[in-house]
DNA sequence: GCCAACGTTGGC
DNA sequence: GCCAACGTTGGC
């Protein structure tokens, strides 16, 4: 799951311990919200849109995915007008901090990386905040630290 | 600040 | 249902 670390990063979920995803307004990512994570699942929190973009840390799923109350916040700018509390649009999962890496895994040192070809996160104008990571690069990854 | 790569919107 | 125009993301 991609953070921007000016918005929300992973000394922020360290402090709060968990947090509700909310405002995620792309439907591949609410797919993989709503339909694949369950509960105790494992994520690499990567900071994105800043100096070094990179993999930080490991958060975890602790909820099951429910309507993303900000959707029928008239006054945020995720509010959505055509969403309902009876079709509910925008479906969220709260996350927990797990740790903390010892140092960030940089973008540039995952791209050098020949075991992680294919990657969804390396891909040219890739814009997807939440993506699946393999098994294998998954543990790779780990290596790295 | 630039620009590639999409996703969304809306006219037809 | 097509597709052009536009908006957004995010690395560089």
């Amino acid at each position: 799951m991609k953070s921007e670390p000016d918005v929300y990063s992973i000394d922020d979920l360290h402090r709060d311990g968990r947090e509700m995803w909310d405002s995620i307004r792309n439907y591949q990512a609410r797919n993989m919200m709503r339909d694949d994570m369950r509960i105790g699942d494992e994520i690499f929190f990567y900071h994105s849109s800043c100096k070094v973009p990179a993999i930080v840390g490991i958060s975890r799923v602790c909820s099951e995915p429910y309507p993303d109350p900000v959707q029928f916040d008239k006054t945020s700018r995720y509010f959505d007008p055509k969403s309902s509390k009876d079709s509910p649009r925008w479906i969220l999962v709260d996350v927990e901090f797990v740790r903390k890496f010892d140092r960030a895994i940089t973008l540039t040192e995952l791209r050098e990386q020949p075991g992680l070809d294919g990657m969804i996160l390396m891909r040219r104008g890739n814009r997807l905040s939440i993506m699946p990571v393999s098994d294998e690069h998954w543990d790779l990854i780990l290596t790295l630290e």
